[in-house]
DNA sequence: ATTTTTTGTTTAATATATTTAACGTTTTAA
DNA sequence: TTAAAACGTTAAATATATTAAACAAAAAAT
C-alpha cells in the first residue's frame, strides 16, 4: 500500500538543473552538506522543515517539487498489466499512469460487470470527461437525461453536472474514458 | 527568508473534511495517534515518510496536499499595500494573492516606467493572457505584429505566441492584467 | 608534477522525531 | 445516573534525523 517516494533523485535532478554543487546548495540553504548527500542517496528520511529550507533556497515550492514527479519518471509506455487499478468490486478502473498532474488527462479502461452501478447518489466533480464504448451496453445519466450507449458510441460532458454510470445488460460493459483534470 | 509552513492546520482541515478522528486516521495510516496530534498542533517537524504514510491513507498526493494552501487561507480582500511585488527595476508587477493554484487567474497591477521593456528576447509561456490599460501608452508586440494602446484599450492573446511589452511614452504606463494559468 | 580546492561520502556525537502508555474530558450506551 | 467507549493531549522512552569533522577522489591552479 505505502510505497516511499524517491526524493533523492528528484533533488539531485533539481540541483543538476541549476548546476550547483552539494556544498553550494548547503551554504545557500544553511544546511550541512552531509545532509544534502544523505538525502540524495536516500539514506535518510528528511523532515519537512529540512526539505523546505532547501527548496526555499532554490527557490521552488514543495507542491511544484513533487509535481515534477511525472517528468522525472520518463515512463511512456504502460504494458497491459502495468495499469493502475483504482476501482473495486463490480467496477474496475484501470488508470494509465500514477499520481497524475493537474494538466494531464486521466485516461482509464473501465469495466462494469452486469448490473454494476456507480450508485444512486450522483457523481459531481469539476472536470470535463469523455468516453467511448468498446463492448456491451451503458446506461448513462447526465443531469435529468438518461442515455443508452452501445459499442462505438461515445460521450462528452462537463462533470460538474451530476452523473451516473450503470451497466443494464447481461454482459460486461467495457469502455475507455478520459477526464481533465483528474478526478480522484 | 525561510518561513515555516503550517502543516498542522492543513492536516486538521483535511481530516475534518473527511470527517474522521485523529485515532481513526492513525489506525488507517498505521501511525500513532499521538503523532497526528503533535503534527496538527505544530509541535513536531514530521519527516516526509511520516507525512506520506498519513496522506497515502486518505488518500491525497503530497503535491495536492500543498496545493490546497490557498483555499486554506480564506483571504478574499487584499488591501492596496498587501499586493505582492514580483517585478523589479523599471517594471513593477503587483500580484493579487500568493502561491497561486493552476486553476486560479494571476491578476496583476503592472507599472512600466518610461522606456521600460520586457526585453529583446520575447516571452512565451502556455497561458491565455489579457489586460486593460489604465494610464499612459503601451507598445505591445505579439508575434510579428506591433500594437499601440492607450488608456481604455485592452488586449487578449495566447501567451504561447512570443510577445513583448514596452512603454514608448514619457510617462508611466499602468495596466491591469490577468493570466491563466499563472506564468511565474 | 605538485600543491590547493572542490567534489561527494562516511562516522561518531547530538539533537529531535516518533512511539508507548498514561492522563482528563466529552460522547454514547445502558 | 453511571459505565463504557472515544476523543485529543501530554511525558518519558527510544529510535532516528541532523550536524561536525574527517575521509578519499577528482579538478583546478601554480
Amino acid at each position: 500500500m505505502h510505497e516511499d517516494i524517491d526524493i533523492g533523485t528528484r533533488l539531485k535532478k533539481l540541483r543538476h538543473e541549476r548546476q550547483i554543487s552539494q556544498r553550494q546548495l548547503a551554504i545557500k540553504s544553511k544546511v550541512s552538506n552531509a545532509m544534502i548527500s544523505l538525502i540524495e542517496s536516500n539514506k535518510t528520511n528528511p523532515s519537512l522543515g529540512m526539505l523546505k529550507k532547501i527548496l526555499d533556497s532554490v527557490p521552488i515550492s514543495i507542491s511544484d517539487f513533487f509535481a515534477m514527479e511525472i517528468k522525472l519518471t520518463n515512463k511512456v509506455v504502460y504494458k497491459k498489466d502495468e495499469l493502475t487499478e483504482i476501482g473495486s468490486g463490480p467496477i474496475s478502473y484501470l488508470q494509465i499512469g500514477q499520481n497524475l498532474n493537474n494538466n494531464q488527462p486521466q485516461m482509464m479502461l473501465e469495466r462494469y460487470k452486469p448490473g454494476a452501478d456507480t450508485g444512486k447518489n450522483m457523481l459531481t466533480h469539476e472536470s470535463e470527461e469523455s468516453g467511448l464504448i468498446l463492448e456491451g451496453r451503458l446506461e448513462l445519466t447526465v443531469g435529468d437525461q438518461i442515455y443508452y450507449l452501445s459499442a462505438g458510441d461515445a460521450y462528452l460532458f462537463n462533470s460538474s453536472v451530476p452523473h451516473r454510470f450503470k451497466n443494464p445488460g447481461g454482459t460486461d460493459c467495457v469502455l475507455v474514458s478520459a477526464c481533465t483534470p483528474p478526478s480522484f
